[in-house]
DNA sequence: CCTGGTACCTACTCGCGAGTAAGACTACTG
DNA sequence: CAGTAGTCTTACTCGCGAGTAGGTACCAGG
């Protein structure tokens, strides 16, 4: 029917990229339970039983597509943060990284926070547990900064705290996509290290080197 | 069957709210898509027909629960919060009451937060209503403290980021409940309010009279 | 040409859960 | 007691979607 004809008997791997692409894309469209496997397989221009054949059930898909994106995100996070640096300035990088991928991959993002968060499954862990990583990596640059946070607890909740801050502003930012990733890092950059006290009396922060 | 014998013949005020009630323990529990109408009538104690002839669909069902459980927590904060007072205090008041409201209504919130946030269906629309009306709220509070926050989409996110926060505070606070409300309320206030910045300095906001 | 293996498909089964048909029981009214 | 209005139930239909049975096409190596 297709003019082109259809891309036949492709290799394995191959074949499971384009399932895992397609199936993000859907997931991230329609949430965990909408998604069809019908219509994944579809998007992915194949078969449901080669779906179940490469990748296994329906639950077992999404965990590993909930696995790939949230390790893409880490590491770009990682990369792009800098260590040895003063508290502030790993911070600001490590915004900076984070609103830089989720501008560059909303469905991912979709995936990572709107779909996976709230679905009881299995897949659940997958997704608390890079939530966590980065709860604790944020916790340990709190601690980090030497007298403030005074018990483990507190350190953990206001981490908490600045994590789903940053969660809630890059959702905003997806209904707002005409403001660049800098700007929006930057605002949640002076509301957690300023606080509104001092943005109330003009006091902003910025990088100590403008590159 | 039962000694005590069923409660018979309720009249119908009643019977909506015993549904009510059971609709959002069982929502609350296990989501919207992973509830079944079986299970609410079964906890309502009363047959599914009855269910459908009162309360109509599931999602009108739904989106009921979301409605009246959003128009109680709007109450409590408006209810708690203190005009006419400087903005710090306005936040501070009103904080309390949202960490107040998530503590005595955990079923409430979780129908709210977890469950409602990321289901495409026309409830959402109650749910986002609900957020934006928190965030124009808080954006309100910030416009009025002078000079910070010069553009409205500034301060829009801005509020947003906060919102974000205490929704994410709320969350941990359901894993780590043996903190009282007040200091968990005391925190994001730290936070957002003074900012890492003073918090590492030692610079803590206290609340200007201690009652 | 057969044997085997891998890619790939059409066409099913089957359970679950939303929504309903049809009536039974109770109570109040005249 | 007949009529009627509201409460309440058992016992269905029916579609959707996860998962599968059983095969076909194509390509090795012998």
């Amino acid at each position: 029917m297709r003019t082109e004809g259809r891309a036949k008997r492709l290799p394995r791997a191959v074949r499971e990229r384009q399932i895992m692409d397609a199936a993000v894309d859907v997931f991230s469209r329609l949430g965990f339970h909408s998604a069809s496997m019908d219509e994944i397989s579809e998007v992915a221009g194949i078969s449901k039983p080669m779906l179940y054949a490469y990748l296994g059930s329906k639950e077992e898909l999404f965990a590993t597509c909930i696995r790939r994106e949230a390790t893409r995100m880490m590491e770009a996070i990682a990369t792009g943060v800098e260590p040895d640096q003063e508290p502030d300035v790993q911070l600001w990088s490590g915004l900076r990284a984070f609103f830089g991928f989720v501008g560059e991959n909303r469905a991912s993002w979709m995936v990572l926070h709107r779909q996976a968060s709230n679905q009881g499954g299995p897949f659940a862990v997958e997704l608390m547990d890079m939530r966590a990583r980065a709860v604790s990596l944020v916790a340990a640059l709190l601690t980090q900064s030497t007298k403030a946070p005074a018990t483990k607890l507190e350190a953990e909740s206001l981490a908490a705290a600045l994590v789903g801050a940053g969660e809630s502003l890059a959702d905003w930012w997806l209904d707002h996509p005409e403001e660049p990733a800098g700007v929006v890092a930057a605002r949640l950059m002076n509301l957690v290290w300023m606080g509104f006290g001092d943005l109330v009396d003009g006091n902003v922060w910025h990088p100590p080197s403008r590159r």
